[in-house]
Order: structure tokens, then C-alpha cells, then sequence
RNA sequence: GGCGACGUAGCCAAGUGGUAAGGCAGAGCUCUGCAAAAGCUCCAUUCGGCAGUUCGAAUCUGCCCGUCGCCUCCA
């Protein structure tokens, strides 16, 4: 068994092997912080970490770049419109971005490297596109000669005269082909800039991708293992790339496999900065648990076209829960441990099954349902501790290598916020029990936790001398406000409804 | 116009030649004073339509219908 990955380049399956092993090198193309992050954003980062979570689990060693393109026309353009610094909106975009990526429980990149950190390098990968013959300067910019580079379309499987026909050419520019594009814009008065031989300006979109990833990942020009991001990236962005990186490599391709993951609709349209059709990703994680989006993407392959709605947000944070209770019966059935997370030993049932999903060009879908049945292939264990322990650890691995990752808060029944205007709705609803019992609940002087817990007190007197009737109205008094009681032989606890 | 993806139960979705995973919702049962939660069971004779290939098709071929994306900034 071995991983096989779709790989855009060669346009089928093939199995994953690193060119230098047992190195992994990834370059995924990330954010332009020029807008708010949004939920397309999240999909496709989730799924490159779960790529480099489960590389890292077949024992490969990965180096993970995702560049941030910190300079582009549009913050620029942000900055005009608001008199405000660019480095100051792209700062804020960014700074979002990282939490909301914190909060999805997506790991960190081993190099997040900056385009404007990289202003030389990017020079010299110029210089040496004008030097073969694949760049020229014209009078706003030095441009890429398109023409030049045999193989370009090869990746977007486009034909150059075709793209030619449909292409539209901007008022200003200078460029020799309509499909030509810039490397290095010169600047107009009062935007950013950078010193060149050719003059001051700023990168062009691509070219940083290009500098970075070689300057990083393949200094020689020997191509490195996989490089990732958005499908709509496929044309023109990295098509550019490798317009840009190969000419001048000692052995293409820039990257060995190329992988892209599907676009995110939202109410069945797309994403997008300029239709703004988007709720901010920051937002989004408010009204979500974060464990509940990542849960809601593994059910569809990466590379599908995906459309997002409220509903399936809810389903799937509904299937989380679940998820969660299930755990949460096993370790206490386990009596632990703690939350230790670490490579079960072989063999491993569960693990095997994931592993066989996710081999199969990254089959979520499948290893989730693997997940689902194994709580329920453990209770046959029946109170077999060591074995229950060993289950549990297993299926706390196989949750964390899809970045459903139990912590504390698995620990504990979840516990949503009640309403605002809790108290009122609690004393109306005891006004209207009418009980004997209800009447007297105290609700001066206690919080929201101490009142729930008096009416609790109350409800269990009445349910000592089989008050029925009082029991009820006092729980339906609460249910009333929202809050859900549940009887157990441990005693009775309360959540908030959904 | 060129390139591409998709159409599987009420909803989401896996499955690409061997007789339809899983999740959500729904129904029944067990448990419970009654509930809730949980567990168990049930829930597509059928995969957009029509032809064809095959012993066998959701899977392959052709045509048709429908939805969406890329070709312009995009994950």
C-alpha cells in the first residue's frame, strides 16, 4: 500500500514518490492579504494540512512552505481608498488570517516566507529571465514573452492561439502579446517600491512564487515533490510559475506533482474578492466550531466542487458532537488516559483502514466513515481495560492525522452560551410552572450556573417523593430557557439547546 | 467559443466493471416515572434521461437534459 495522489501535471493517479527521499518538499500558494480570508481559504489550507499531517505519518520528512504575496495592486489600491498605510491592511488581513488558521487547528508552515522579503532574489530570477530571452522591458514594467516558453498551457492543458483569441489587454500597458505578463511593474508616483536595475517598482504577481520556492526548496533547479493550492490558481498563476521557473532549471519540472484543491460555493455561487459574495472566515469560526469545518470538508473529496450552506455547517457540527460523545464514552470506559496523543503499534485495525482511505488520493470521505464505525467495533471489547485503552488510542491518533485533534474541551460535555436574557425567561417560565416547589426556587443572588442547578435541587425533592408533575414542569421551565436536562444514574446535568 | 468538473435516498456524500459506505434528518425498539442522551434496528431493487458494449454497468461508449467552474484578481 502506498499513497497515490491525482496530480494535475500528467492529469491521472499516480503513486507519491520524493524525488529525494525520505524529503517531502511542499510549496502551497497562500494568502494575498489584500481582502478578509474567507471559507475557500480555510478548505483549501485544511486539506494541505492534512496532506502534510498524513506525509508526516508515513514517516516522510516534510518541509512545508506557504508564501504569503504581502504586495499586490490591490492592497495598494486599499490603501488609496482609505488613506491608510498598504503595510498597515495588509498587517490587519494577515494577522486575521493567522487566527483563523490557528483556531482550524492548521499547523503552522515550516517557511512562510514574504514577498517583499525576497525583493533581490526575485531581481535576480528576472535578470536571468531577460538574460535567456524569456523577459523584456518595456515602458511600465518588464514583462514575461509568453511566445518564448514552449510549453506553456501545458499544465491548464490550453493552447496558446485559443487563449489568444479570448484575451483582453488592459488600457496602459505595453506589453508584445496580450498573454504576456509582468514580472516587475514600474511604479506611479506615491505607490510602494523597490529598487531594480530596470527601476524602482514592485513585483508582479507569480514571480515570488517562482524565486521563493527555488530559493527555498530547490536552490540546484531540480524540482521539488509537490506543489499545492486553489484550482482556480491552475491557470493563470501557476502556469506562470512554471513559465517562469523551468527555463531556467537543470531538470524540470519545477514541481514533480501538482496538486489542487476544489473550489468552495457558497449558496451555490462562487467566492470570490470582487463578488464579495463571502462572509469573512474570522466571522464564519464564530458561528462554528472550528473541528465542525474542518469535519464538514473531510466529507467531500478535496478536489470536488463544494458547495457550502448553513444546513450542511449544522449537520456536520451535529456529527462532531457526536463524534466527540463517542470518544468521551470511551475514555471513560478506557479510565483514561489523558489526552496523550501518540503512533499506536501494530497492527492497528483502525489505523490500517484510514490509512488504505487516505492512500487512495487523499479518500476523507471514506476514512471518516472508518472513524464513525470504530466506537461502535469497540464496545465488543466489553470491559477489557488494556484493550479499551489500546482502541481508544488508536482512534485518538486516526482523529488527530484528519486535525480532528481531541483536547480537553473532548472532555467535557459542550456547553453553549445561554441566552441574553436567560434570567427573565427563567423567572417567567417558574411564574407560569405555578408548582408549589417552583415558587419557591430562589433565584436572587445566584449566577446563571448556580439558578440552574437550585431549580435542579428542587426538581430532584419533587422527583424523591414521586412528584411527577412538579419534576416536569420544572424541566420543561428550563427547556422553556433553552436548557436541556439530562437524568443519569450519576445524577442529572444540564446542556444548552442547539 | 475553447477547456474542465459535476448530476447517487428528504439533505450532504463515498463508490469508476461484480451487484449501492458513511453522516444529517426521519421511523421503531431498549433504557427511563416520563423524557433526554446513548445503544440496537429500519430507511435507494437503484445511481439525470435514452440508446449501446458486456455473462454482468452508478461505473465503459454515444447522444441528450441540467448545474457549476476556468479562460480577468482569486484558495
Amino acid at each position: 500500500m502506498s499513497l497515490k495522489l491525482y496530480n494535475t501535471r500528467t492529469r491521472s493517479v499516480e503513486a507519491f514518490a520524493p524525488l529525494d527521499p525520505p524529503r517531502v518538499r511542499i510549496y502551497v500558494c497562500g494568502l494575498t492579504p489584500s481582502a478578509q480570508a474567507h471559507l475557500g481559504h480555510a478548505r483549501s489550507f485544511l486539506f494541505f494540512d492534512l496532506l502534510r499531517r498524513y506525509l508526516i505519518h508515513l514517516g516522510f520528512a516534510v518541509t512545508y512552505v506557504q508564501n504569503v504575496t504581502d504586495i499586490d495592486d490591490r492592497s495598494i489600491e486599499a490603501a488609496i481608498a482609505t488613506g491608510t498605510d498598504w503595510r498597515a491592511i495588509v498587517q490587519s488581513y494577515y494577522v486575521s488570517f493567522k487566527t483563523s488558521m490557528k483556531r482550524l487547528g492548521v499547523r503552522e508552515p515550516d517557511r512562510e516566507p514574504f514577498a517583499t522579503q525576497f525583493v533581490p532574489q526575485i531581481c535576480a530570477t528576472i535578470a536571468r529571465l531577460i538574460e535567456g530571452g524569456y523577459a523584456y522591458v518595456a515602458r511600465d514594467g518588464v514583462y514575461y514573452d509568453v511566445r518564448r516558453f514552449d510549453g506553456y498551457g501545458r499544465l491548464s492543458n490550453r493552447k496558446l492561439d485559443e487563449l489568444e483569441a479570448g484575451a483582453r489587454v488592459e488600457v496602459g500597458e505595453f506589453k508584445r502579446d496580450p498573454l504576456d505578463f509582468a514580472l516587475w511593474k514600474f511604479a506611479k508616483p506615491g505607490e510602494p517600491s523597490w529598487p531594480s536595475p530596470w527601476g524602482d517598482g514592485r513585483p508582479g504577481w507569480h514571480i515570488e512564487c517562482s524565486s521563493m520556492s527555488h530559493e527555498i526548496l530547490d536552490p540546484e533547479g531540480r524540482g521539488f515533490d509537490i506543489h499545492g493550492g486553489g484550482a482556480d490558481l491552475i491557470f493563470p498563476h501557476h502556469e506562470n510559475e512554471i513559465a517562469q521557473s523551468e527555463p531556467l532549471m537543470a531538470h524540470p519540472p519545477m514541481a514533480n506533482v501538482w496538486v489542487h484543491g476544489g473550489l468552495l460555493l457558497f449558496d451555490s455561487r462562487k467566492m470570490s474578492k470582487s463578488l464579495g459574495n463571502f462572509e469573512p472566515l474570522a466571522d464564519l469560526l464564530d458561528r462554528y466550531d472550528p473541528q465542525a469545518v474542518r469535519l464538514l470538508f473531510l466529507q467531500t473529496g478535496y478536489s470536488k466542487v463544494m458547495n457550502f450552506t448553513e444546513e450542511s455547517a449544522a449537520a456536520a457540527n451535529t456529527a462532531l458532537r457526536r463524534l466527540q460523545a463517542s470518544w468521551r464514552k470511551m475514555h471513560a470506559a478506557a479510565g483514561g488516559p489523558p489526552l496523550a496523543i501518540g503512533k499506536p503499534p501494530a497492527p492497528a485495525a483502525l489505523l490500517e483502514r484510514v490509512e488504505r482511505a487516505l492512500d487512495d488520493n487523499m479518500n476523507t470521505s471514506l476514512a471518516l466513515s472508518e472513524l464513525y464505525a470504530w466506537p461502535v467495533d469497540s464496545a465488543a471489547l466489553g470491559r477489557d481495560r488494556a484493550a479499551l485503552q489500546a482502541a481508544l488510542g488508536e482512534f485518538s491518533y486516526a482523529l488527530d492525522l484528519l486535525g480532528l485533534t481531541p483536547d480537553s474541551s473532548w472532555l467535557e460535555e459542550p456547553r453553549a452560551e445561554l441566552p441574553a436574557d436567560f434570567f427573565d425567561r427563567l423567572r417567567i417560565a417558574l411564574r407560569a410552572a405555578q408548582g408549589d416547589a417552583a415558587a419557591r426556587v430562589e433565584l436572587d443572588g445566584a449566577d446563571a450556573e448556580e439558578a440552574i442547578a437550585r431549580v435542579i435541587a428542587a426538581r430532584m425533592q419533587a422527583r424523591a417523593t414521586k412528584n411527577w408533575a412538579e419534576s416536569d414542569r420544572l424541566r420543561d421551565a428550563l427547556a422553556r430557557c433553552g436548557v436541556v436536562l439530562e437524568d443519569s444514574k450519576e445524577g442529572t446535568t444540564w446542556t444548552i439547546a442547539v
